[in-house]
DNA sequence: AATCTCTTCAACCGCCTCCGG
DNA sequence: TCCGGAGGCGGTTGAAGAGAT
């Protein structure tokens, strides 16, 4: 384990330390982590420094109580997310991935065991019934793309067909009987940030999301492991989108 | 005032993925 | 293709402070 030098130490940081690594991180900028120890002249490990310096010393930080907003944003993120602590707080500003965490285990997760009752135990917050969650591969697949049946994609007409190609790219993943929606890329917002602003239930399901302008050359182009990786876990489709593959 | 219990949150640990050689 | 190092993440721990007795 890294870090397990008798030599680095260990605990808490005094002010000198984190004087030292500002400076470090002015001078040099973020990140190569592992070269910061031996240009700050501190005996942390790189990981001790980065961790420092995301949660603590960074500027704009925002520290103290979580307004209502920020309460609700996280419940919400969280239902769609999971544990995805980065990818919540990515969505919070000022906020970090710990701060969010430790917020949610101190007081939303016991909120919810005083919900549930203290006898249900619940390990994590659980979200209401039909909820997906989602379990995003965004370092693998396309931000914005997710896994369809393509069963329920070519067993419908052409006029569905087309409609739905207004709003997504369908491509195959290989011979698996699946395939991945591409909505548009166009805009800035994470593909679930759609998926929060237009949640909609259907049969009892959350069916979220929209996009447009779809770029007609990548429709029914290949896809394979090699290129886009392995599938999403769950799904989400917008109602409209829904109708086209459930008339 | 002293002691105990609970709560908070900074920091650590171990694992995973990515990337370059 | 394999391997090792670096970056990053989520789960967990434990010290410190606050509150209760």
């Amino acid at each position: 384990m890294e870090g397990s030098s008798l030599r680095v130490r260990k605990g808490a940081w005094t002010e000198e330390e984190d004087l030292l690594l500002k400076k470090c991180i002015e001078k040099y900028g973020e990140g190569k982590w592992h070269q910061v120890p031996a240009r700050a002249g501190l005996n942390r490990c790189r990981k001790s420094c980065r961790l420092r310096w995301l949660n603590y010393l960074k500027p704009n930080i925002k520290r103290g109580h979580f307004a209502a907003d920020e309460v609700d944003l996280i419940i919400r993120l969280h239902n769609l997310l999971g544990n995805r602590w980065s990818l919540i707080a990515g969505r919070l500003p000022g906020r970090t991935a710990n701060d969010v965490k430790n917020y949610w285990n101190t007081h939303l997760l016991k909120k919810n065991i005083d919900t549930f009752g203290k006898n249900s135990k619940p390990k994590s917050y659980q979200p209401k019934p039909n909820t997906k969650i989602i379990k995003p591969r965004p370092h693998i697949l396309s931000k914005h793309s997710f896994l369809i049946s393509l069963d329920e994609y070519n067993n419908n007409n052409n006029t569905n067909r087309a409609e739905a190609s207004k709003n997504m790219a369908i491509v195959n993943d290989g011979d698996n009987g699946y395939g991945y929606c591409f909505p548009n890329d166009h805009n800035e917002m994470m593909w679930w940030e759609n998926m929060m602003i237009n949640e909609k239930e259907v049969d009892g399901y959350q069916l979220q999301c929209s996009a447009n302008d779809i770029d007609q050359s990548v429709l029914d182009q290949p896809m394979n492991e090699e290129n886009y990786g392995s599938t999403m876990d769950e799904v989400f489709l917008d109602e409209e989108l829904w109708n086209v593959f459930n008339p």
